[in-house]
DNA sequence: AAGTGCCCATCAGTAAAACCGAATATACTG
DNA sequence: CAGTATATTCGGTTTTACTGATGGGCACTT
């Protein structure tokens, strides 16, 4: 029907990269029949797809003299070409990236966490992570609030999280990765401190207890201990090293998970409790059904591996 | 047939700008629905784009939750969003570019120009034209072999270049804007300056002359002079000014360009020749069929008048 | 002046793709 | 269990893209 082209609206945005590509070529080759041997078309299909995005952009993007002489670049052509040229690089950039994503190699795991995890396991985890592959990134996303970790997981925010059982694991999948055990750190004065041993539950129970403000943990801990007696909370602070701090001072007692404590202060006596809490199992838990960056399975090993090794008992499948 | 999809070869080259669009619609909006209702598709299309891209990716970009729930990008989709984003953001830059040179009022011109043009006419040509419209750029390439100017010209480096005839105007537009007569420039106690009016040429010719390095002017110039006489060429400069010191100094007579002399000049005469050569034609000369940036025409008018201004006399059609 | 080589545009036909509309599947909600 | 909101799939139509062949323009050669 031929429309009388009035130099019409601009439409770019309908473009395919391959016209773009071929703008490219046919510039730098200065003809098309050169053009399309190099990307792989007949000379036919370059003239069309050149006609084509002319069409979009309104004019012509090349003067064709005619005869065996070289084609040129219109005032359009020259003012279009550097914006094909980035956006064919950019595209090229995207590939490379995706290329390096899919090998693992690169890429971002956003993994939630908490207080003792982001002191004890991560660190580890991150070094070793870096020095096998130094373009992943993990970016930890901490929050004491294991509800909001939940919600931030199946919201997409997060690909992975370390939790704590239990939890509504409904549509999450969920790798268990050790059994933490609680045990009392007490200080290195405390009339029910054995000479070596454990420590009595029910010794500890009513006594000052130094505790943390509610969350999951400190949940499994104060249901655990009420069981031996009334407790007596005499300081929270939602600081684990704070909690030491205290207990070194003699402000009272303390239960923590493992994990959370810092084994080597020789200021505290740090002691298993007889007869022992249900340990609390730490667990690395994503969503069903969602594609994870390949990065994933190295992070989850190495957590593995680290949980291990920091003397938590493993749990039992 | 659904290939077992291996999370195969990345083939983004093939891709449509629209697929990059549907990917940003849907990452922001979050369905796939509302992305449609904004792209102005049915949701089922941009199901089908979405699907195509990931097919070129060889992977899924986004997590369908499925149910009325929110879309959420992959890793990969969240690689590639920033990179689609930056390609649409420079194909929108490139249609206002596009739709500010299609107005006139942005835009390069290349001029092929040479010294006297350079001198006398394209400084005010310049100033009005960026005073009209500050974003259109000109672009002088300035040699005084005219030959190159022509080869220039059709090779399509230069939009248009300023000439003087004759020369070879197969496959050029020529638009005459005057001519320019030749002007004798003697020294003020020259024996044969008139009290006033015109100087003998002939009497011009066998005093020493100060010329300029053959080129199509002064070929022009010698050509005519010669026809009264032998010539006595004392000295030749390429530079006009430096030409119109020499005169100043005593050192010979000289025959310019009335465009090229600087006429405030107190230290000289500048009269016209009896018999007066033929003048030289200053035209604006462009590529037959070559599509030439919309500020052409305004640059022409422009330098057109700028041309009559100088009291060069008007060409006859 | 005719011949040759290189060049682009166009055409016809075919293959592919995009798109729409309708039907289907899935998951949450009341 | 129906109702709503979502994405996918399917069939059919329209649009687009490509190939291979044809034609015409221009320059250079003979």
């Amino acid at each position: 029907m031929l429309m009388p082209m009035t130099a019409g609206t601009i439409n770019l945005a309908d473009a395919d990269l391959r016209h773009l590509a071929a703008l490219r070529a046919v510039a730098e080759e200065g003809t098309f029949g050169r053009a399309a041997a190099r990307l792989g078309f007949t000379q036919s299909a370059v003239s069309q797809q050149i006609a084509t995005l002319e069409r979009l952009v309104g004019e012509p993007l090349f003067d064709r003299p005619g005869g065996p002489r070289a084609v040129t670049l219109t005032a359009a052509g020259r003012l279009l070409l550097p914006h094909a040229v980035s956006v064919l690089e950019r595209v090229r950039a995207a590939e490379a990236d995706l290329a390096g994503l899919r090998s693992g190699q690169t890429g971002t795991l956003r993994v939630g966490t908490f207080q003792s995890i982001s002191v004890r396991i991560l660190p580890d985890v991150l070094a070793t992570l870096h020095h096998d592959r130094p373009s992943v990134k993990v970016l930890p996303i901490e929050t004491d609030d294991q509800t909001e970790l939940l919600a931030l997981l199946r919201a997409g925010e997060l690909d992975v999280s370390f939790l704590v059982e239990p939890f509504d694991s409904d549509g999450l999948v969920v790798r268990r990765l050790c059994a933490d055990p609680f045990v009392a750190i007490l200080p290195l004065d405390s009339p029910i401190l054995p000479p070596s041993g454990p420590v009595s539950t029910s010794a500890l129970v009513g006594r000052p207890l130094i505790s943390q403000m509610p969350n999951m943990c400190q949940t499994l801990i104060e249901e655990g201990l009420a069981r031996h007696g009334r407790l007596d909370i005499s300081f929270r602070s939602n600081d684990n090293s704070a909690v030491q701090a205290m207990v070194r001072a003699g402000v009272g007692h303390a239960v923590m998970a493992s994990l959370a404590v810092e084994h080597t202060d020789p200021g505290v006596a740090i002691r298993p409790l007889d007869p022992p809490l249900e340990p609390r199992v730490i667990v690395l838990a994503t969503v069903e059904g969602r594609r994870l960056p390949p990065v994933f399975d190295a992070f989850a090993d190495l957590a593995a591996r680290r949980c291990a090794h920091h003397g938590a008992t493993p749990v039992p499948a």
